[in-house]
DNA sequence: CTGCGCCCTCACGCGACGTGAGGGTCAAGC
DNA sequence: GCTTGACCCTCACGTCGCGTGAGGGCGCAG
């Protein structure tokens, strides 16, 4: 296909299964502008244009505001391969929790009884991404009790705590680095480690609810970066090693 | 377990994993209204609470509007079941979508320049669920183009259009009656019967879209019920004698 | 009684478009 | 050239579904 095909408006919304008005917002706001103008101001898209509409599709199906996938797409570290290969991951756990819902609904089509109240939402997943876990959690317990513990902390103790949470990075690095499995006594006993200085620390973390944090790592790139700077592939590690931890 | 425990608001929203504000809004709007009130106002939700829920949720994650899933769970027909099993269709679908995705980004991690602009895209569903076609496609030139075209036929056509579309649901419920599966030369055939009908008399349909036009049969339990109230089962068969039509 | 966790109502505000008004552009046909 | 139909533009009000914070009450343990 050649590179000066030019699509307008309407054929680009019916490729890309969105609106024209979701097109023209994108464009007020910058966060996909059309490559060209045609007479009359007609907005032409390219190829280019379409590709970086699909990473927007990506990550808005994953929840992310527009103006943080605006941020991500245009950060100068941007690595569009990288993105897909984590889109995929996400794609994949998106599928398995689709199979267990399916597997609800037919728990429920046959009267189970037995089904507890959390049985019910089983395969349903947490309604909005956690987006910055201080930021979102603003208005929850967890947080609030975190606050309050941190209030409590002197500067000694609290750097003390960073030095412990910084620690558990790297000997999971370290655990990853020697090949150790995600699901392996090693790296569960690290994610239960994690678990309890968090619980410690912080505010009170199931097993569950650790899962779910774990998956800010690789829902929201910039959050999962602090873990990629350690080592790559870790952020994707340790979540795989606090779900193994969890199902044990 | 007991059918008179009750849940606070934020052990619900833990368990159903929405926000507190969530189910104040739904409280609000009567969409989901607690069982019961607490002293101090307390709202506590019994298990036949969770289980509207669960289905309030089904509902949402498929698109619809909170009224129109409101104006759904308390219609007198409603059946809890069905609805269940309708759901469970679509999320194998769903699931379909997802694999089609993944295999998509596979094409592009693999640097696949044979891509087309449609491939980009390919198991993207369509944005946001087609709610009638009528009502949602009120701006788009396939719309605009069938009220042109009605305009212009005497109410005996009209009538006659009616008959002939009304007669194409007996024809297809005739054909799954007579155990021809939905991806048979019979079911097929009348597929293209369909689009055709659509085509001549309202407004031009592509294979692809009339597939997606199919696909509001069984997302839209309003719109299905036309379907249904011919043969049970009908609205599905349909979708997928059209699905089918489009792949040949 | 105090402190902490959780709950209430009230209400402003926001993100992501939906919708319609009023008008222009493009291409085919007469 | 004119007409028609499909498609495009900008502008802007409005909607939906909550997010967020203010200000205050409730339940329980110490």
């Amino acid at each position: 296909m050649k590179d000066d095909v030019r699509w307008k408006v309407g054929e680009v919304a019916r490729i890309a299964r969105v609106t024209i008005r979701t097109l023209h917002h994108y464009d007020e706001i910058g966060l996909l502008r059309p490559s060209h103008r045609a007479k009359g101001e007609y907005r032409l898209y390219g190829r280019a244009d379409l590709e970086r509409l699909q990473q927007i599709r990506l990550y808005r199906d994953l929840g992310l505001p527009l103006e943080e996938i605006r941020a991500v797409l245009d950060d100068p570290d941007f690595d569009r391969v990288d993105a897909l290969r984590r889109h995929r991951a996400r794609l994949e756990e998106k599928r398995d929790e689709t199979d267990r819902l399916i597997k609800t609904l037919d728990r429920m089509m046959q009267g189970d009884e037995t089904m507890t109240a959390e049985d019910l939402f089983d395969g349903f997943d947490q309604e909005a991404m956690e987006r910055e876990a201080g930021e979102r959690w603003g208005d929850s317990p967890a947080w609030k009790t975190s606050q309050q513990r941190k209030q409590r902390y002197s500067k000694e103790l609290t750097g003390a705590i960073q030095a412990e949470h910084e620690q558990l990075l790297r000997d999971f690095a370290d655990c990853m680095a020697a090949g150790h499995g995600p699901d392996s006594a090693e790296a569960r006993a690290l994610a239960e480690r994690a678990r309890l200085h968090i619980d410690r620390w912080w505010y009170p973390l199931s097993k569950e609810a650790h899962v779910q944090l774990a998956q800010l790592y690789v829902c929201d790139p910039r959050f999962e970066k602090t873990y990629e700077t350690v080592a790559e592939g870790l952020a994707r590690y340790v979540v795989d090693a606090v779900t193994a931890n969890a199902a044990a």
